[in-house]
DNA sequence: AACTATTTATAAGA
DNA sequence: TTCTTATAAATAGTT
């Protein structure tokens, strides 16, 4: 690098550290920034000093980064917030998967899948369910099936 | 750099761009763990290929990072994010919503509501669909009705 | 902060 | 892809 190889230690000296601090937080950032734009790369850098100053390069919004790496990895880096929302929608998109299905079947688009002891059943199911309405008794439960 | 200067701007050639892109990603790793030891710096990066292949590395838990960089910042990182899942779920609840609605009139929970017209026209229903059972034919409409 | 001797990174070529 | 090598770039130590 400079004058003299060096070791890839801590940097004893309070001082030397942070100026090769400094410098080498530039080259990376600059390095971030420029394989982003030869490359289409999606590059986050985030880098704290000891002194817990901040700097960062994101070349896309951070969020979105993160987003990615989460899908990637499934690790999750999100709060607690995040996280509710995250099990309410999974739990809400549960309930329209179960519900789907059930009304699938209502609508008899499975109805192919039926077997012939369910197609038994259905018939008396049908022919209970026509007297119930020939006597117009008032039905309590109704089950209507479209088929096509 | 190589055999000349280059510019920094988008490599056209895609296999010049992939062969770039992974020397210059091993190079910003490697400084990033350089400068996390050399200067007891905490650092983060993330990379992404247009591949969606991630590559990253983190001195400290990439979760501990953003802590901090949510402390340093102030920057609700997932304000935006909370707010899109926000939607979601409602757009989702409203999905679910429908199809309870669906649901119960298909269920016959509503059937009260059903005037003595629409009832002859679900026995009518009942009775083809019934024919088409009993002869094994398949059915094309079959209205399905269990009452008790 | 600027300089500069060296090391390191790397673009292009094999 | 991996290796080689000429050259650009980064940077450690100095001023």
């Amino acid at each position: 690098m400079g004058r003299g190889k060096i070791e890839i230690k801590r940097i004893e000296n309070s001082s030397n550290r942070q100026v090769t601090y400094s410098k080498r937080r530039n080259g990376i950032l600059k390095k971030a920034k420029e394989i982003s734009v030869l490359c289409d790369a999606h590059v986050s850098v985030i880098i704290f000093a000891t002194s817990g100053k901040m700097h960062e390069f994101s070349s896309t919004p951070l969020v979105d980064i993160l987003d990615q790496y989460h899908k990637l990895t499934g690790r999750r880096l999100w709060d607690a917030k995040h996280e509710n929302l995250d099990n309410e929608i999974n739990k809400v998109k549960k309930d329209n998967d179960n519900m789907q299905i059930e009304l699938r079947h209502l609508k008899g688009e499975d109805i192919s899948s039926l077997n012939y002891r369910e197609l038994m059943i259905l018939e008396d199911a049908l022919e209970i369910g026509l007297t119930g309405i020939r006597d117009k008794q008032v039905p309590t439960i109704l089950y209507f099936c479209v088929f096509n």
